[in-house]
RNA sequence: CGCGGAGUGGAGCAGUAGGUAGCUCGUCGGGCUCAUAACCCGAAGGUCGUAGGUUCAAAUCCUGCCUCCGCAA
């Protein structure tokens, strides 16, 4: 089959990988414009533009695909299938027309459950037990499209987004093989989402990411593995930001809300008698370390921290 | 040229009016103890990121380079 792909951060390039290791025969890739990013500002480019060109894969990268010259180029690839995964731009009504077989998504949730912007990191802040990859034949609406094939996956405690996202990216990926191959011999029938169970999920922005030590542990607990790698949990400790990357529940335990309970090992209390035991930070400009290293070297006493602001 | 912080014994840090380095933890040995991750005594371990420069003398001053990190994107 004929496949035109377009994706952009490492999620997607597994999927990619897929298809090259399957002999599809990838016509072009798309992927969004390269980007000052890092430190110094160097200009970066996504991963899955640095995949397609170690495998000699024609590159695209239109700032939009409103325009003639997008749907243009598509069309005279003249793919049988457009496969796109987290490509992140919408695509217009005339190129999803282009390809026999429709345009293919891979989306990293159980649809139409978290349709939308991260939703793998959505489950896991909402502390959901399982999530997984849903393929479909994308419409004109965000993440609406009708279902080809979905595979689950257990959402394991101490998850994070990142190990998350390696397992749904690899899953995604084979999801897709299967996808094509039955949807070639036609044995796939696309079912439509049940509207009244759809929910959305928002991009995931900093400000999301300051702790509020109101809440239970567990939601923390939540919200500190679903933010990792980006843009990861913070409070603050005598009013610089403490980053914090690794976290464990307890319960059964009360205190004064938000207070320290102790440092070795470093607790806080959190709501409904239950203590957050945090095990790794980083502070300030420092390096990622254990709570224990940190403490070592940050010599305030005791009495004189202040967790949360 | 986006802004800024940092590289000191295994780990985390202190040490800027320049004079061969200290703390906490860990490690090893010994002791106490029914026992211990607890306590006591002792020991090992650092060419202070790297290359030059200034100086009688630099971890501490100057210059280049490498590496790491925060912010902003």
């Amino acid at each position: 089959m004929k496949i035109v792909f377009m994706g952009t951060p490492d999620f997607a390039v597994p999927c990619l990988e897929r298809l090259i290791r399957n002999k599809y025969e990838v016509l072009g890739v798309f992927t969004q414009p390269d980007k000052k990013s890092g430190r110094g500002q160097k200009l970066t480019y996504p991963p899955v533009k640095e995949f397609a060109l170690k495998n000699n894969l024609r590159v695209f990268q239109p700032v939009t695909l409103k325009d003639n010259e997008a749907y243009t180029a598509i069309k005279n690839l003249n793919p049988e299938a457009i496969v796109v995964v987290a490509y992140g731009k919408i695509l217009p009504a005339n190129i999803l027309a282009i390809p026999k077989y429709g345009c293919i998504n891979v989306h990293g949730s159980l649809l139409p459950k978290y349709r939308g912007a991260a939703p793998i990191q959505w489950a896991i802040i909402n502390g959901e037990e399982k999530t997984g990859v849903t393929t479909m034949i994308m419409d004109e609406g965000l993440d609406t499209g009708d279902i080809l094939l979905k595979a689950e996956v257990k959402i394991e405690k101490d998850d994070t987004s990142e190990t998350l996202y390696t397992r749904l990216s690899n899953l995604g990926a084979d999801l897709l093989i299967e996808t094509l191959k039955k949807l070639e011999k036609g044995e796939l029938l696309p079912q439509k989402q049940n509207e009244p169970d759809a929910t959305y999920s928002k991009l995931l922005t900093k400000d999301i990411a300051e702790i509020d030590w109101n809440k239970p542990a567990g939601k923390i607990h939540n919200l500190v593995r679903g933010l990792i790698p980006w843009p990861i949990a913070y409070t603050k400790l005598n009013s610089k930001k403490l980053k914090i990357f690794k976290t464990n529940v307890l319960k059964g335990v009360s205190g004064e809300i938000g207070k320290i309970k102790s440092l070795d090992p470093f607790i806080v209390f959190c709501a409904d008698d239950t203590a957050l035991e945090i095990l790794e930070v980083q502070f300030d400009n420092k390096k990622r370390m254990s709570a224990g290293d940190f403490f070592r070297g940050y010599r305030v006493k005791e009495q004189d921290m202040i967790i949360g602001k």
